[in-house]
DNA sequence: TATTGTGAAATAGTTCACAGCT
DNA sequence: AGCTGTGAACTATTTCACAATA
């Protein structure tokens, strides 16, 4: 793919997930009053390492003024835009169990560009129940008044997840975060990333006995 | 690193990360009665390449049968095993805001292996509460009841999240899992995990910006 | 002079395809 | 006959090191 012309737009998919990470560190230097940054400074910052985070950015353009840094508000800008938060998203949490719950009250998600807008449930229990100032509604409902693109956030109990995903599919949904501890499997077209509770505590723990036993001789010698 | 003798133990970052997956598709098999199960089957459950699971699996042994497939129970201990399941993991969380709260209400913590033991925050109008059946407290408390491996969630807000992290280090943690929308440094041999919520919608707004473009002719055209 | 942007080298991870077992 | 385990090829990502340049 791409010709030389189209030099532009190839963005490698490690450097999509980190561009995120630069916002926000962008963010913290501009409300400290920071208006130029270096790579190494901002590197520091975000935690990743200097040449790469020039590698990164410069898929994005030459946003950088040699022997000065990069404008932290054009930067920012810049990534923004790539990211597509000139847009507003609408985000519909479904499944109001505990999580789904905590999640709505949740300041985390109201970055600028997103907005919890829907809480779905499909228990009549729970549905026009008001949480976070908003009511509960059922699928229905949210067909009703689904507009553009809507960002659908999963929380439902893992046996309920696959049903719920493919209702919101159905409804246009093209992007899904999952937080159900179970995988689902979408139409191509539909992008699906995963948080997985239980899965990073078992990887850190991974980790800690790994590292439990480096402490003593390496492996092999007493075992 | 690695001399030829130590063959065994050098597992790949990326394939840690997916043995967790591995486990959980196993122990719905085995819920369903399933005893064998092959590499093809085990991929598709887990939503993995065939080639990939095997070459996974192959890091931990050879635990497969040649024209059979793997045996399912004995492919979930093993891989408990090398995860280091087969320890109790005690876990504290630590900042109880809404996140915290959920954290501690939600379930999806309780996999075999881990329990949530501790609930901490700094907040003398919270300490002392009870919630999910356990007491919050101070870091004071924990210190004193601290044992042997403690991992630590962090849940705090992000200005409050370097200090807690700090305050947990000091009191042996080695292992935490962060969701505080920050990056907080750590001395080495202190494994940091994070969870990001904002990050992860801003990488599905990127692919559904990107999607949407695609539909209609490649970039530039109209441009 | 200080710092970016980037080829080239090094490393990590994935996929292929088939030999080797059961 | 069927399925695993794995070398070899391929692709992606990171790191290095330095030429380009404001």
């Amino acid at each position: 793919m791409s010709t030389a012309s189209a030099a532009r737009r190839e963005i490698p998919e490690a450097t999509v997930a980190r561009l995120p990470l630069y916002l926000r560190a962008l963010a913290a230097l501009d409300s400290r009053g920071v208006e130029v940054v270096s790579s190494e400074e901002l590197a520091e910052a975000a935690g990743v390492r200097s040449a790469g985070l020039r590698k990164d950015l410069s898929h994005l353009g030459s946003y950088g003024v040699r022997g000065v840094g990069y404008d932290v508000e054009r930067l920012s800008e810049e990534i923004s835009r790539e990211l597509g938060l000139h847009h507003d998203w609408s985000v519909a949490i479904i499944g109001m169990g505990n999580l789904g719950h905590a999640l709505a009250a949740y300041g985390g998600f109201a970055t600028r560009g997103f907005s919890v807008r829907w809480l779905v449930d499909e228990d009549p229990a729970i549905i026009g129940t008001e949480i976070a100032g908003l009511q509960v509604i059922d699928f229905a409902e949210l067909a009703q008044q689904a507009p553009e693109s809507i960002i659908a956030v999963l929380a439902t109990p893992p046996h309920a997840a696959q049903q719920a995903a493919d209702q919101a599919i159905a409804l246009g949904v093209r992007s899904i975060l999952n937080f159900a501890p179970c995988m689902i499997t979408v139409p191509p077209g539909v992008e699906v990333r995963k948080v997985d509770l239980a899965t990073e505590l078992q990887i850190l723990a991974f980790h800690e006995q790994r590292g439990r036993d480096d402490e003593f001789g390496k492996w092999g010698d007493a075992r």
